[in-house]
DNA sequence: CGGAAAACATGCGGGTTCGGCAAAATTGCG
DNA sequence: CGCAATTTTGCCGAACCCGCATGTTTTCCG
């Protein structure tokens, strides 16, 4: 009974890398609108009848490519040292979570990064889709955070919220850098948003209008020492970690927020 | 020129919501598995052509029905006192936004709002809609909390991590509700929601592992003075605010998790 | 008020999407 | 090697969507 994935298995797994991999690049190429699941099978060299055994739909496929990265994240959760706050675990991966998509660092991939979150977050289909991945990521993450933490995923609701507070933050950060108008980089941004959360998203002071909620938290009393909050993942290619937005490509900053 | 919706406007909307319900209802009876844009149609007395003129998919339009209550939530915050704190605003509209998808108050109404989500959360590709309604509603909310505290939609995390996070705290209470173990009413689960945002989501005491982040907040200092949280929406039968699972369909508890 | 324009509903047709079914091909095991 | 299990593939049909053109309803204007 050997636990080494057979041939079998391991012509599943190249062949769906394939067909996710042609989708994406045929979507980026041509346009998602272009793209047929036809096209994809034919890209793959396989039926169309096998893209269907895989994906249900074209952009189950385009997202699952931008998506392969997130594979085996869940383990990278499981393998944090146990006695470290959950917080800084998520963090880390979520940290992971964005080299991960970009892959090896390259203003290439940096380029590509951005294209693919682009055209996600351009497409209504994609967007729900992606959404969807991402939901359930951090529905499998909240398990292990209610291992972590003591608490019981069906009746307290801590490990859920704060998984998807995670997960909304990956969303919100993405947003931003693809839409925003931000030259900052993703990590820069991701550790910003960990940081609010944590400080429990003051009102930015100045704007403090609250005049009779003394349960919100003043000024972020901790946001400035975020030095502590990512301290343990080990980039390999520590110099190349900016991922700021790609300058050559500052024509995709159209009006998409609308 | 009147601002006044014309027949055809009024027509319009009318059409829609005939759709979007019967989809619905179908959906609930039938199964979505079995409901075609079809039976849709026929059941609102319209062509399939026009479904296809308001709607892209059934799924599009099962949501529709469910998130009507959603319309209008925007008016609600910009209604909302310009001196309160955003974060009592926006509870506000989240736990009206609960009111409104329940309709009045009533256990069929609970019973029909629990099947509804159930349904929606049971089956993927009504998730992926579902969640791409509450991301595409956070957004606009989040152009109204930059407005509110004098940040910048481009430019600052802020407006849309907040956004983002009450977004996923609806999610998170709601997915609690429908699947997990728990009898506490809806408003209850959001309140704690919100209470925990603004604690910064601290590790439930006893079980803080975190030996090196001083940076994480200690206890919930603030999250039992939630009383100042919930201050301002009057619900038209407070007798009846409780929102929490119907006790008869016990057997739609079902490991529907995995 | 009547007629024209605009907006919406509808029918039609066609390309695409999906999944059931069965046969063919590939892999794993004794 | 033979056989069983698994995967791929071809075929087919129901359903999905949307472009296009025509008919109907509402709105606007003289």
């Amino acid at each position: 009974m050997s636990t080494e994935p057979g041939l079998r298995e391991r012509k599943k797994a190249a062949t769906r890398a394939m067909l996710c991999q042609a989708a994406m690049r045929l979507a980026l190429e041509r346009g998602v609108e272009h793209v047929t699941a036809e096209a994809i099978a034919a890209e793959a060299n396989v039926s169309p009848r096998t893209f269907h055994n895989y994906f249900s739909s074209k952009e189950e496929a385009i997202v699952a490519a931008h998506f392969e990265g997130a594979h085996g994240l869940l383990e990278s959760l499981r393998a944090r040292p146990r006695d470290e706050s959950v917080w800084t675990s998520l963090e880390v991966c979520a940290q992971e979570l964005i080299d991960r998509l970009r892959g090896d660092a390259s203003p290439d991939n940096l380029r590509r990064m951005f294209k693919e979150l682009h055209t996600i977050k351009t497409h209504p289909a994609l967007t729900a889709q992606h959404l969807n991945a991402l939901h359930d990521l951090t529905r499998r993450l909240a398990e292990e955070v209610a291992s972590r933490t003591g608490t019981d995923l069906d009746r307290d609701l801590y490990p859920r919220l704060l998984c998807a507070a995670v997960g909304a933050a990956f969303m919100a950060v993405t947003d931003m850098w693809v839409h925003g108008q931000t030259d900052r980089d993703l990590h820069d941004l991701l550790k910003e948003a960990f940081a609010l959360l944590q400080a429990g998203l003051p009102i930015p002071s100045g704007m403090d209008t609250q005049p009779a909620a003394p349960s919100v938290p003043s000024a972020p009393s901790h946001s400035t020492g975020g030095s502590a909050v990512t301290p343990a993942y080990c980039e390999p290619d520590a110099t190349a970690r900016s991922v700021s937005p790609p300058p050559d490509i500052d024509s995709s900053r159209d009006a998409t927020d609308q």
